[in-house]
DNA sequence: CAACTATTCAATAATTATATTGAATAGTTG
DNA sequence: CAACTATTCAATATAATTATTGAATAGTTG
């Protein structure tokens, strides 16, 4: 094996698993499954796509290891493969928030209409997380919150939330957060609040992000550590 | 705009920038310009493309705004955007070592040959590098190494490495370091220097790890921040 | 400003990725 | 073990990516 053999090899295996990753709907679900393992027809329906075309994606993700699979009954659960694997997720998402002007410009337009721009970011809460007038809202789906939330955080899935406003009082400030940046749960969660006269700000990240502050990058190995 | 069209819009754009660094030749692409900027002509003639192809992949870089250009006289040089860029190559790399069994398969295969198994990784360099015993040998060109190297490190190119032998001393223990995992120089110079009994091991990594080991993180955005 | 040179563009052909449909499979539960 | 159900597979059509060739462009230098 020469040289130029070599490094073909190696930048066309590893290619391979970054070409897993360049998809939307994979990124998608990638997003997705940093939450918690979930069943093909339940990706399937949170992305709107078929269950066939979820499965083929799902295989991709399979063969560069990027997920793992777990049979539960009748269903097949996927998850992700480990921390790592949204680490990178997290990465490559700030770098085109940072320099794609277009992902800044759609977020931004977005948040506009549900007055939830002027998110808080993760490490400001972490400093003011001891304040008593703070309220964490987790506004996820109960099993996503279930599988793993910031302590403390009260559980009101975005569907439950007016119907369950009156446990809030406005004398507190809330911060709503959810799945990550995308995740839009927290806004609508921001919007409703707003109009009903409470104080409310949207978290920028989502759990997963607050999940991997706790843990220890073993920087010379590029690999995530559990912490505890 | 609701909701889907919101996911749909976002996960493309970003599977855009992922989709920019899919593909084996603009991950060598990446990699190469870890160490210095480069023309055109320059990078093709390293990667063994012709100058179109090269230049093609080049524009697909800079549409994602991975790459910057800058002119020099006749030549246009190309560099890496900023630091995210290698950070983010750097742990595609390494989840791909640890998870894909082929990687390091096909790494060992090679560096068997090169007896440069066993090489060191960067942070016990770090803890060893005020031995007075022990020293550097930068043996990428001398371009690169201008560009930025280890301090301390002795820079003599791996095709001057035999001529140059005289100026090595066998009480001393050598680690030799170049461009990364996948740059064969430095088992190059492991083989040779082996073969006329020095005592010498690679780095495991490279000049850009070492970097950005010197960068703070700013966690809380993802973004790198430059340390002084 | 003419000649030169590095780089990019345009057109083509070949390969690879994707969504859709409906059928096949495997694994579980009663 | 039969019936059921979630998931995967196979086939197809469409779309996107890639390498190659040779021509066009832009920018510099004497």
């Amino acid at each position: 094996m020469d040289k130029r053999e070599f490094k073909d090899k190696i930048y066309s295996v590893l290619s391979g698993l970054v070409k897993a990753m360049a998809n939307p709907h994979r990124l998608e679900i990638i997003d997705l499954l940093g939450q918690a393992e979930r069943s093909v027809e339940d990706i399937a329906k949170e992305t709107g796509m078929s269950v066939a075309n979820t499965s083929q994606h799902l295989q991709v993700l399979k063969q560069s290891n990027l997920v793992r699979v777990k049979r539960n009954g009748n269903f097949i659960l996927y998850g992700l493969a480990n921390d790592s694997v949204y680490k990178s997720w997290r990465d490559l998402r700030e770098i085109g928030m940072g320099s794609l002007a277009e992902v800044e410009k759609i977020v931004r337009e977005f948040r506009t209409k549900k007055n939830s721009l002027e998110p808080i970011r993760i490490d400001e809460l972490i400093s003011r997380m001891n304040s008593s007038n703070i309220i964490l809202l987790d506004v996820r789906p109960h099993l996503e919150y279930k599988a793993g939330h910031i302590p403390n955080a009260v559980n009101i899935p975005i569907d439950q939330l007016l119907s369950r406003i009156g446990e809030l009082k406005k004398s507190k400030q809330y911060i709503a957060y959810c799945r990550g940046p995308f995740c839009v749960f927290a806004d609508e969660a921001v919007q409703l609040l707003t109009q009903k006269g409470f104080k409310v700000k949207r978290l920028e990240e989502g759990y997963p992000d607050w999940k991997l502050k706790f843990l220890v990058e073993d920087v010379s190995s590029g690999k995530i550590i559990t912490n505890g």
